[in-house]
DNA sequence: AAAATAGTGTCTATGAGACACTATAGT
DNA sequence: ACTATAGTGTCTCATAGACACTATTTT
């Protein structure tokens, strides 16, 4: 035990450091299907292929504070809902050197991040196909029309274990309103959570469930346009303004 | 944008380059509480404090591979349960420079922990306060008899995280035997999850949700030596073999 | 016999799924 | 009038809690 403790109090100094990165997976949902932001590699490794957004972490930086930039310079979309996920450290994931990715995934309504002006080559909207069911993890596929995107490093992976958690996440917690705009109606709702989870849900039941929560507001005002009898929109009772 | 994407690509060997530490949190249950694994920093800064088993990561080490050699070489214990947990960055966490921490948490039957020697100055086992309920998370307070302990760094958050984390999981997966030698009673089996979850739970369904659940393997094989009626003896149907 | 906990059978309350029905828009 | 979806009421089924009862050990 003697040399196991000397060797992990070591001065640090001494010892090479690794390069600290975050990646974002932003995800969103494009009518049934969840997707995902993604940009081209403009230089090796993984040249040309596909990426999540990402960058280095300042010195000075939080990994919050850095995964909202990152995020907001790849994408365009600040003030969304961000949170840290998993920190992948596999030695050789960069074969450049040692780097250590925390990973982060924010969620937003695709219409916020269509908005914005894009280099139309350097980025695009990748379709997720999760191979798996409920939480079990592991790797997805993009697609975008008929091809299967080629990713760089662990990204597949890293986009994967996001799916994983939002699933549990919507579960638990109402976060499915984050990926809609403010009023939205029940049916909406519930489109976003088929589309995260990968099943269809029980309309009565999803409509008791979420109208028991008291996380919905009604705002007595109703769809319109729509060839049937227009829904009712709601909001989420705790909903910050944006 | 031009000028985020150029710092966020922009070469990292010109970066200064932050440390990057695991600690672990190694939770056991004592009775009907949870307790965890400290010992005694020995150095500034924080010396004389409580900290958790921690230490530097090595440049070609895979972070899973440093959570076990630390808690290895700092309890005695290894092929235990272990898993990550978070990364805790804040730039001031560590007063001297920028450390970057890659938290894990550990599960171990008390036993198999005090089965060692240790240096009994150096470590403690303590016992854990948490002051909210369910998966809320929030800092808790560690006590050792009748004191509360003065944790290192943003320890406190770390161990409360891993208690939000445990009881998420006992609810989806059976992580509750990681706790428990690998023969043990239903009712043994309850006093641990009440000892996580922090309540009491219902005899009669809980016994019938783990027989329910498959994962319960009868061994035959019956409590001795107690004063009422002795309890059969079962086994995590998909155990490893210790 | 008394005390203590293990283990079983059954009733009840709750929540999800299923399904039938009414309501209201556009065409 | 027809179609499509919104929204309501009710029945059924599965699961958790409550409770009564029996079983088996030590003292």
């Amino acid at each position: 035990m003697e040399e196991h403790d000397f060797l992990a109090d070591y001065d640090p100094s001494q010892f090479d450091r690794p390069s600290v990165t975050v990646d974002v997976t932003l995800l969103a949902v494009q009518g049934e299907q969840l997707v995902t932001w993604l940009v081209r590699r403009k230089e090796h490794p993984y040249r040309g292929r596909w990426a999540l957004p990402g960058g280095f972490v300042g010195i000075d930086e939080s990994l919050d504070d850095a995964a909202a930039r990152v995020l907001s310079a790849k994408s365009g979309v600040s003030d969304v809902y961000l949170e840290q996920l998993f920190t992948f450290g596999a030695p050789n994931r960069d074969p450049r050197m040692r780097v250590i990715s925390v990973s982060y995934y924010a969620l937003v309504d695709l219409q916020r991040l269509l908005a914005r002006d894009h280099d139309r080559a350097g980025v695009c909207v990748g379709r997720l196909e999760v191979p798996w069911e409920g939480q079990t993890g592991g790797a997805v596929e993009v697609r975008r029309e008929d091809s299967s995107l080629r990713l760089a490093f662990d990204h597949a992976a890293q986009i994967g274990m996001a799916v994983a958690r939002v699933r549990g996440h919507l579960a638990n917690t109402p976060i499915g309103f984050q990926l809609l705009p403010s009023r939205f109606t029940i049916r909406a709702l519930q489109d976003v959570h088929e589309a995260v989870l990968g099943h269809t849900l029980n309309k009565d039941s999803f409509r008791r469930r979420m109208l028991a929560s008291g996380e919905l507001q009604a705002t007595g005002e109703y769809q319109t346009d729509v060839g049937h009898r227009p829904a009712e929109l709601y909001r989420f009772a705790s909903r910050r303004a944006i």
